[in-house]
DNA sequence: AAAAAATTTGAACACAGAGTCAAATTATAT
DNA sequence: ATATAATTTGACTCTGTGTTCAAATTTTTT
């Protein structure tokens, strides 16, 4: 049994450090989002939330792992919609629609970014970032398929089927609350209608 | 009448000299399209058309000149196509889907490219790049009002159908060429039924 | 062939911004 | 209170890259 004085307060620590990071990079995520990676400096990141630069250094090895951990972010979210997907009553495209609609909701109200600054990234991080982003695309299109199957989507190369929603889905960044007049939830009402008029039988 | 001396030589001399200034801008676009701005030195630039950096400055200002210009080639050759669109014999909806035929054909066959990276272009030219982009939509907006008067197009946010599709356009530079089974034509294709499908009554 | 104009270059400069680190400050434990 | 550990900082270095420019090279003109 794990006795009690080892675990009160060095756990505690180890939370408020990995919240404090946490914070750094998802403020850094929103500043890469509005700005972009390379017009925003380390310097900038650490005002944002009332630090100096040379602080950042305590919480995180150098910039890149900060766009690293911005993109790994997005994906675990991401994951987890994909992961909570379960074939049951629902026909493909049912549940296609309600993923997009947890994708948009991810984006437009939670601080998560979806970042196109892959570039930035170098060796390792650049492929492992980029086979996140591969797996989750296999994953809608396997069920894009299986909607051409089950007859609730209609025929067609799976793939463009869902570039095109990934399009758009990464356009969010772009112009969402450059435009105040729409809400997540408007948006995400209408990327479901049109995924529906879209790629519907 | 203009003296035939006058007129021989110089002005072929400027027409080179704006055919290879060209030719820096289209190459750079395309690198920048690929790797990004910040990720694109000038010696790049350079080296993609066998000349130094230093060479470039005889054609060009300074590197946000490229960018600038980068975008404005795009700008332009959309605008040509907004321009060449007449209200014949054709509904809203039927007009629309030509338009963004012609966008799609002029991101995938010509060297155009349409980029993202406008937070790095500064003070007034950021600003004339966001004004030529905003009468782009505001010009594809107003022909979906109409088709939505004329009945072709149903009812709606207008802007949110058509920041729809600009997403999928602009997401176009992400992976097009990237993966090579695919041909513009198909994607045009693709991109037309999609629209249709997506909006039309 | 010589002169003039156009084009390209090598070498240097300028500077923003990433990264480092010993010392200062603040929080926690004894 | 004191000691220890955690956090933050100021001041510094270092590197990449945009930019400049006088000189070299190439092209065009006479």
């Amino acid at each position: 049994m794990p006795n009690a004085a080892s675990v009160k307060t060095p756990f505690d620590r180890d939370v408020q450090f990995a919240a404090k990071k946490r914070a750094v990079i998802l403020s850094a995520a929103s500043a890469f989002r509005r700005r972009g990676y390379h017009n925003t400096s380390m310097a900038d990141i650490g005002n944002a939330l009332g630090l100096t630069k040379a602080a950042l250094y305590y919480y995180v090895r150098n910039k890149e792992e900060i766009l690293y951990e911005s993109h790994l972010m997005a994906y675990d979210s991401m994951d987890e919609i994909l992961a909570a997907d379960q074939p049951g009553a629902h026909t493909a495209l049912d549940r296609l629609e309600m993923i997009f609609r947890q994708f948009v909701t991810l984006l437009t109200q939670s601080g998560v970014s979806l970042l196109t600054d892959v570039d930035s990234l170098s060796g390792m991080w650049q492929s492992e970032i980029l086979e996140r982003r591969n797996k989750i695309e296999k994953g809608v299109i396997k069920l894009v398929e299986h909607g051409q199957e089950d007859g609730s989507i209609r025929s067609g190369d799976a793939r463009l089927h869902i570039f095109f929603f990934m399009g758009a889905l990464n356009w969010l960044n772009a112009w969402f609350e450059s435009d105040g007049r729409l809400e997540g939830q408007d948006i995400a009402d209408h990327f479901a209608l049109q995924l529906r008029h879209g790629i519907s039988t």
